[in-house]
RNA sequence: GGAGGAGUGGCCGAGUGGUCGAAGGCAACGGUCUUGAAAACCGUCGGACGCGAGUCCCGGGGGUUCGAAUCCCUCCUCCUCCGCCA
């Protein structure tokens, strides 16, 4: 969400940077809204003053019987306007904060102009793509070939856009998971987390999902709790409405979990193999920081989740991503594309974005900055540290055998035990 | 799911219709004293909105009333017992 009491201040400066991303959208509406709110409201607080000021006369005073009926009548008058006030104020109020709700972030300064995908930065590039003397598969045939990915199981099960892993898939996916955990708990500092999958239409709104964005979302009926997206939702909303100590910032937290995602409006797209189903795990990094430290704090995230990719010795280029192509809650954000020779082409495997204020604010989270001072909003920053799926593809096409097995990793066969899956 | 109890400021806790944003204690912060510290004493000490007078917030929402932290309804959360269950 926005501060408002900045837009009024700047309004061109906040359009300005608000069709940097979207050339259609504006805070006209918006202003408009609190303006009237503004007036409202001081008309609001003085007839609620007014209303106490008599009523005070009324409790204490001693008085004729006949005076008591007069005041009681002027009093019921007023009591009358003030809740005429009030029922305006209330729907005027609910106006306003839908509005802003819906307006997505503003791009922070450093966040490049452009339209769409086309016009993001190539910021850096890690690694070598392979090169094979055979014809490279794609993970989907590779997978369905070594037995490990059941894709036709799925299907039965649950429908389109569904995996089934089995075997050394299955512990393909358990394996990497346990790594990245142990490598951001261990070597990036981060405390291990395992949130509900289920969550509250409110912490979906704490962190942008909603209200705008409600078709993409698997619902509960009849309890309105929504899968989450991603571990983000659960993870961040951990400190909504709190105040937090500026000694214990920034904080950082590691999660594992399944991600539900409805893929409204992506049909046709993707449909092959792992890159875009309904349900996929992933590791999640999620930071509460100081506004100062937060653009620093961003490099570091974006070079944890580089991490885990050198790691795993898989290629990969960092991308900072246009202010037209920006997430709605994102000031800034570097994505990270894994090369997949099988494919030929970079797949987003992670995303670190740095939110600035906008999740705070839409979720009450602050701190201190100094005993005595006033509270100010956090800034949250997260990234995927990987996405795990993702993460299978990748290992599978870049380090497939001619003879249609894959090799493990170093780094990961202490969590696999075995130094490759074999062809059978 | 059923029956009962409870939700007040960072924490504990008083307050059951009027002058209560809310006693008291603890914690915290500033100061006096001290070589320093502790103790003692003095002061400050929730958040939001408004240029200000002032207004709003006592789990959320709604209602009764001239007036609600206090009464009613509803939802949520926690505790106890029962049921069910990994």
């Amino acid at each position: 969400m926005h501060d408002i009491k900045a837009i009024l201040e700047d309004p061109e400066g906040a359009n300005a940077a608000l069709q940097r991303r979207h050339p259609d959208l504006d805070f006209s509406s918006l202003i408009e809204l609190a303006e009237r709110r503004r007036a409202l409201t001081t008309q609001y607080s003085g007839l609620r003053h007014e209303q106490k000021t008599v009523s005070e006369g009324f409790a204490s005073k001693t008085m004729s019987d006949e005076d008591r009926a007069t005041l009681r009548g002027q009093l019921k008058e007023l009591s009358t306007r003030v809740k005429g006030l009030d029922g305006e104020l209330k729907a005027l109020e609910e106006q306003l904060e839908h509005a802003a709700l819906c307006l997505p972030n503003l791009p922070s300064a450093e966040t490049p102009d452009g339209a769409s995908e086309e016009d993001n930065k190539v910021v850096r590039t890690w690694g070598e793509k392979p090169t094979f003397d055979f014809e490279p598969s794609d993970h989907a045939s590779l997978g369905e070939d070594l037995g490990i990915l059941d894709f036709e199981a799925a299907a039965r099960v649950s429908g389109a856009r569904f995996a089934l892993y089995r075997g050394l898939g299955a512990r393909l996916e358990r394996a990497l998971a346990s790594f990245m955990l142990d490598l951001h708990t261990e070597a990036h500092d981060y405390e291990e987390l395992l949130p509900p999958y289920l969550v509250s239409r409110d912490a979906m709104v704490g962190t942008g999902q909603l209200p705008k964005f409600e078709e993409d979302a698997f619902r509960t009926e009849p309890d309105d709790l929504f899968l989450i997206s991603t571990a983000e939702v659960p993870v961040t909303n951990i400190h909504r409405g709190q105040i937090l100590e500026a000694g214990e910032l920034p904080i950082s937290y590691a999660a594992y979990s399944s991600c539900f995602r409805r893929e409204a409006g992506s049909y046709g797209k993707d449909t092959r193999g792992l890159t875009r189903l309904h349900q996929f795990q992933k590791v999640e990094l999620v930071h509460f920081a100081k506004p100062e430290e937060s653009a620093a704090l961003h490099e570091r995230l974006t070079g944890h989740a580089e991490a885990v990719l050198q790691a795993l010795e898989l290629p990969y280029r960092v991308v900072e991503l246009c202010a037209g192509d920006l997430g709605f809650a994102a000031q800034r954000c570097y994505d990270l594309e894994v090369w997949l020779p099988g494919q030929s082409i970079w797949r987003e495997i992670s995303s670190c974005s740095n939110f600035g204020p906008f999740q705070a604010r839409r979720a009450g989270i602050r701190y201190r900055p100094a005993p005595g001072e006033k509270p100010r909003f956090v800034h949250t920053l997260n990234g995927s540290g990987l996405a795990i799926g993702r993460t299978v593809m990748a290992i599978l096409e870049v380090h497939q055998l001619e003879d249609g097995g894959v090799r493990i990793p170093q780094a990961l066969q202490p969590y696999m035990r075995v130094e490759s899956i074999a062809a059978s």
